[in-house]
DNA sequence: CCCATATTGTTTGAATATCAAACAATATGG
DNA sequence: CCATATTGTTTGATATTCAAACAATATGGG
């Protein structure tokens, strides 16, 4: 296989995954009582807490306006919290509430458990070698 | 690192990989003309092509419902086509018009592109062990 | 062969998500 | 001091999402 041809393999791989993991996120969230561009906000603000509201839009690619009614149904279910930025008026950061961590908790040991099953026949080393390419492909991207 | 220390962090790989990627797909997708959700469903009949709808929701993640009304608008703007099932007449079978197998053909070229970016440093082997890993991945999702 | 049950895709209403554009409040820098 | 830029919000229009109800058709058991 010519080196083209490895790249777009490892291409079709790619998307592959990132269909099933769409697929396997929706059924996994349809139970939580929430969207899944919700739980998508939740995952981000587990990992960035607290962060502004145009950081938060940019790692969502999603606008600002969409993100403000998003924030907006969030706060409604106390799943965060809007907090004034004493740096700037203008500003506020996003949090995420006790319930909302709760949520983030909860969701974080479905990914686990689905990355345990995903790597059942992995030795330690390949594990390691996998982590490595992917932290490079994550840090590319 | 203990094992469960490596599942941990594989998993948040995993998961950032996937906000990553579904931002990259936001912001390619943003000049194509059509939504995310369009691009979507166009990236699954470019390798599964044709497919029934009971089975594309299902890759999808989504309820028949709302896939009617994504075909009705993709079928507008000329990018698929509804064919009847000549073995069910109940059933329709769903394929990308030679439009749609553009637009498919350029989002693959973006997507290959953005796979050779990733793995520029990556040697031959890197690669080939890369593709086998995250295809056992794939397999089991 | 008949008919009860299941399946497929569609329609509909309500809620959520999306964008671009316009806006108010505030920050910045010349 | 003031022109310009930035931040988040609001709004209207469109898209996406679900569940429930439905019509047309397929299936399988009696």
């Amino acid at each position: 296989m010519g080196e083209k041809e490895k790249i777009h393999n490892l291409s079709d791989l790619i998307i592959e995954f990132y269909e099933k993991l769409s697929s396997w996120e929706h059924s996994i969230v349809a139970s939580s009582g929430i969207t899944l561009q919700q739980m998508h906000t939740i995952e981000i603000l587990g990992v960035h807490n607290p962060v502004k509201m145009k950081d938060l839009a940019g790692k969502m690619g999603i606008t600002t306006g969409t993100l403000t009614v998003l924030i907006d149904n969030l706060e409604k279910k106390d799943l965060v919290n809007r907090i004034p930025n004493p740096d700037d008026r203008r500003s506020i950061v996003i949090v995420l509430t006790e319930k909302g961590r709760e949520h983030y908790r909860l969701h974080s040991q479905y990914h686990r458990d689905l990355t345990a099953e995903c790597v059942a026949g992995f030795s330690a080393s390949d594990i390691d070698s996998f982590s490595k390419y992917l932290k490079k492909v994550v840090d590319t991207i």
